[in-house]
DNA sequence: TGTACAAATGTTATATATTAACGCAAAGCA
DNA sequence: TGCTTTGCGTTAATATATAACATTTGTACA
């Protein structure tokens, strides 16, 4: 039970929020700047609205969201925002939940993985090799070339188990 | 590259598939027996369906055919039956291609895990402790205690990359 | 600077996926 | 037999996602 345990793979109690959408907003715009990508006012705000939180953003509760700002937006307005938003690697999809949350990069160079908590509903993303590196070696045993990985945790996080 | 490598995790390539289903229905009806269950003829039915094949099955599919032999059969119909072998573990779904397929047990105790091929569409189980010990330490690093897992795994089987 | 092409968005419609609610019928049990 | 639970039929609604085509905006280049 040592206090080395438990990085910041959830986002501490305290944290500054408004500069943690700030900072993936300035990433995501550097990431477009540098790929000649167009980050345009609508792909920007889906963004934003996703990162308002770390829950995972329903398409329609984007799309009341966009709606409610513009006066117009039909579905394809927020999906294909959506479509190029994750092609970036800016967010990502919950399958289990047909939801979305902002990529946090903590996955670097592998596949993204996430821990789902369900009593607050936030999720983080496990960083490092370590998940991969057993699911290629399981993989390789029958001969399978791995080139996606849809990993999604469900359970308690710490807070909340500390909160009972 | 020795021939120890590669278990029959997809089914081998002239395996009886008949035997295949039959040997799933007895499993089925084997566990609702014991378990006190009602394999109904509508469950029994879907569960033939979807395991027709290796492929995940969608369920207007099943839909389609339930509703093609009994002149009747609405959404409820196939859903509820979906819901009772999910509960009873005959089936899983596949999150990411909203699908079905059958549980082939390769996963005993564990979480299931599949490994789906983008070619052929056939899906396999990974079988083993493996990649659940993986998950759960890093789980246990932050505090996270697990209770779900959604793993599925995309690339190309052994045999389709083989016919390159 | 204008034009031409590509990319992005608007708009309408539809496809696909899932659940709610209610009533009837059959199965299991006292 | 009557009671209760479970399963099913049916209608409707809600949730999620895409197709197809028109219009506009951005960008490059003559």
């Amino acid at each position: 039970m040592s206090d080395t345990f438990g990085q910041t793979v959830f986002e501490a109690p305290g944290h500054d929020h408004d500069a943690c959408i700030r900072g993936a907003l300035a990433r995501a715009d550097a990431l477009c700047a540098e790929r000649g990508l167009r980050l345009t006012a609508i792909r920007r705000r889906v963004l934003e609205l996703i990162w308002d939180n770390h829950r995972p953003t329903k398409a329609y509760d984007l799309l009341s969201a966009i709606s409610a700002e513009r006066g117009n937006a039909a579905p394809p307005t927020v999906y294909r925002a959506l479509d190029f938003l994750l092609e970036a690697g800016l967010v990502h999809k919950i399958e289990s939940l047909n939801a979305f949350v902002g990529c946090d990069a903590g996955h670097e160079r592998g596949h993204p993985k996430f821990l789902i908590c369900r009593r607050c509903e936030h999720v983080a993303e496990i960083p490092g090799p370590a998940v991969d590196s057993a699911i290629a070696r399981e993989a390789e045993r029958s001969g399978f070339t791995v080139d996606h990985e849809t990993i999604e945790i469900g359970g308690i996080c710490r807070r909340c188990a500390a909160a009972d």
